[in-house]
DNA sequence: TTAACATATGAATATCTTTTCATATGTTCA
DNA sequence: TGAACATATGAAAAGATATTCATATGTTAA
């Protein structure tokens, strides 16, 4: 019990606090959650969230970025969707100790 | 498969970015790896990351305020504690992610 | 090839967050 | 009580981030 979680370096460290800023952004988690049904173009997401579509754009390439959503082109349109398994659970993680 | 997150209103889902919010910050993610070793005062927190005292104790705020961490006056030092069982395994579940 | 549409992007602005510095508060011990 | 110590705190400075606006890029269909 009480063993000291085991973070090989700094370097690590930081990449994991980058990855929590991700989520520490209600635009980006409004994002996530609409992609949770499947994925979704653009311009549905900004009028599912009530917002412009180049803020967006710039939030879900910060997505992209660090491999939460992946894009897909079909015409004109691009199709996003969640990109891993964590995503849902991370969400979950949090939901316990909001919800507490 | 792929069932939508069930974030019950958009409040939670604020609360929810204002708790990876104060994930999102490598001092305190440093903080808390200290803090899984067990409880320390500010001082040798302050020592161990190298860092000012009146940093780390604004950064033990946020902890607190957000439930993440406990304080006990001893004497003339305050020991600090993790206060929740999610934060261990929050930060192992980013973990996951980053060492894909 | 051009018009219309969907998305991306750079720069500017606005807002928020962290750190630093100076000092206040609380505790112990002589 | 007063000196020494540990921690907390407010305000200023420095740094980071999100949004907006204007426009560029890429795609389709006429």
């Amino acid at each position: 019990m009480d063993k000291k979680l085991n973070l090989p370096d700094s370097e690590v460290l930081y990449d994991l606090a980058d990855l929590f800023k991700v989520f520490g952004d209600s635009t980006r988690l409004r994002i996530m959650h609409a992609l949770s049904e499947g994925e979704k173009n653009v311009q549905s997401i900004a009028e599912e969230l009530g917002m412009d579509q180049s803020t967006i754009s710039h939030q879900l390439r910060i997505l992209r970025d660090n491999k939460l959503a992946r894009a897909r082109r079909d015409g004109k349109q691009i199709y996003y969707s969640l990109d891993d398994d964590h995503v849902k659970k991370i969400i979950e993680m949090g939901l316990d100790h909001v919800l507490e």
